[in-house]
DNA sequence: CGGTTGATTGAGGCTGCTCAAAAGGTGTGG
DNA sequence: CCACACCTTTTGAGCAGCCTCAATCAACCG
């Protein structure tokens, strides 16, 4: 699985176009000088390896980070060892915001994938808050379609059974990576999380994760395998997991 | 039970003073000029019933709504009857923003006392926000506390049982309680809520949510009882919540 | 006084966990 | 090139946390 992992942040479709852009695109009209504005932001690229932490629970966000390629997490580390995924980025999100600076952050982020990360210093993103209106609008705006995901997840483990669960969780996958045009022509996608990562997101253990996706294969329903997700019937999935794309669509 | 629910809007602590002033003074500095926009804010408020719906899932949110006293939730029904409570609203909290105004609302906000709320159009809440910066920063900051509470639960759904998770929300609410100045001397409060709207909260049964509170009542960590919460040993309860205040002190 | 809602208790069962082990793949050092 | 460690996936057996179903009781209300 390490191979497809490490090829994903390759895939031809994540370097075409500014993935932010078009993320924000979506959620608001820009003009040409917010544009200009989130093309500067992305001036200063890095590539990360894969496992490498972009912000440490307990530290200040001292940056924002926008994702470019590749895939990474949000997850809160208990003192135990109990862990919790509270959220999936994809090419085009964004981690960190300015009013939180001097705030120790209360979650790690961190790449699953080798992955490309624009890092904005906070003082530099205000200026362009500042500047750009239409920019500070679309920001704004992720935030809530943010804050939308976050509580569809609350539902989630709430009220699911975990084949409901690991089913409402791909949904949501799938739909945000068709967003991102990293879909391919058969729709199927690949997400390099591993059985535990999964876990991990939706409060099972590896185990249970196991015979639930065996389960699913069964039904003919996805099949996620190296870290390619299939879905075979996406309307039954989205049946089962009581999908209703709504929350996504700011 | 009912008596104190009713009795619990008329305590006079909520009444002393503007709850939401209180509230977003804590997040950020606010000037005279802030202060005075957030006064005018609050010049029409309402009572409304004990189980009145302010905001209804899959309506447009048309005014932005202030609790200045009672008790509210937001929550998330399903067509086959499942629901989850996603939020507690305490006085002084929001619910509502501008750039979702033409989106449908993807939860629902109801009253869970009588309550005093102030109705905001949208048009004019974001006119106060865009001639009061200080404002709209602290309503900003709001919004992300209201997003590090979210994320907090969904680490309380996913992994931590079911004494550990009724815990947790405990100490949330009194912690949030104290904020409001609504505490008692003995440190008990009202908090309206059934054993159903606890389960409906934190993913359980009412069944199973009562026999966890008899254990709780039993190491004599709360007593929850009629409406009033009364933690008797607020350390050994934030040692088994895994609680950490941090993420509500933005 | 009947109807309704919430709290409580009991019995039984299922979902998902724990513990354990083995197989396959990958990277590393000798 | 092989041995080895490590990680992920897979499978099995047993168990327990939490649910379902059901009934009772208390409080409140029209």
């Amino acid at each position: 699985m390490n191979s497809s992992a490490a090829a994903f942040a390759e895939t031809p479709q994540g370097e075409i176009e500014n993935p932010l852009l078009r993320q924000l695109a979506v959620l608001c009209r820009l003009n040409e000088t917010d544009r200009a504005a989130l093309d500067r932001l992305l001036e200063h690229t890095e590539w990360i390896p894969a496992g490498a932490t972009i912000d440490r629970q307990g530290r200040p966000i001292r940056f924002v980070h926008a994702l470019l390629a590749g895939v990474a997490c949000r997850h809160k580390d208990f003192r135990d060892g109990r862990r919790q995924i509270i959220g999936i980025l994809l090419p085009g999100d964004l981690c960190g915001d300015p009013a939180t600076a001097s705030r120790p952050a209360d979650y790690h982020v961190r790449a699953l994938t080798r992955a490309r990360v624009a890092k904005v210093s906070i003082e530099r993103f205000q200026a362009t808050l500042d500047q750009n209106p239409g920019v500070a609008n679309a920001f704004h705006r992720a935030a809530l379609l943010e804050g939308a995901v976050l509580r569809a997840w609350v539902v989630n483990l709430g009220q699911r059974q975990a084949h409901e669960r690991l089913a409402h969780l791909f949904c949501e996958i799938a739909h945000r990576m068709l967003g991102c045009g990293l879909t391919l022509a058969d729709g199927s996608f690949q997400i390099p999380l591993t059985q535990r990562d999964l876990g991990t997101a939706l409060g099972l253990t590896s185990v249970h994760v196991n015979r639930v996706l065996q389960r699913l294969r069964a039904e003919a329903l996805v099949d996620f395998y190296d870290g390619v997700l299939r879905i075979h019937d996406a309307h039954r999935l989205w049946a089962l997991a009581n999908f209703d794309p709504a929350y996504l669509c700011h």
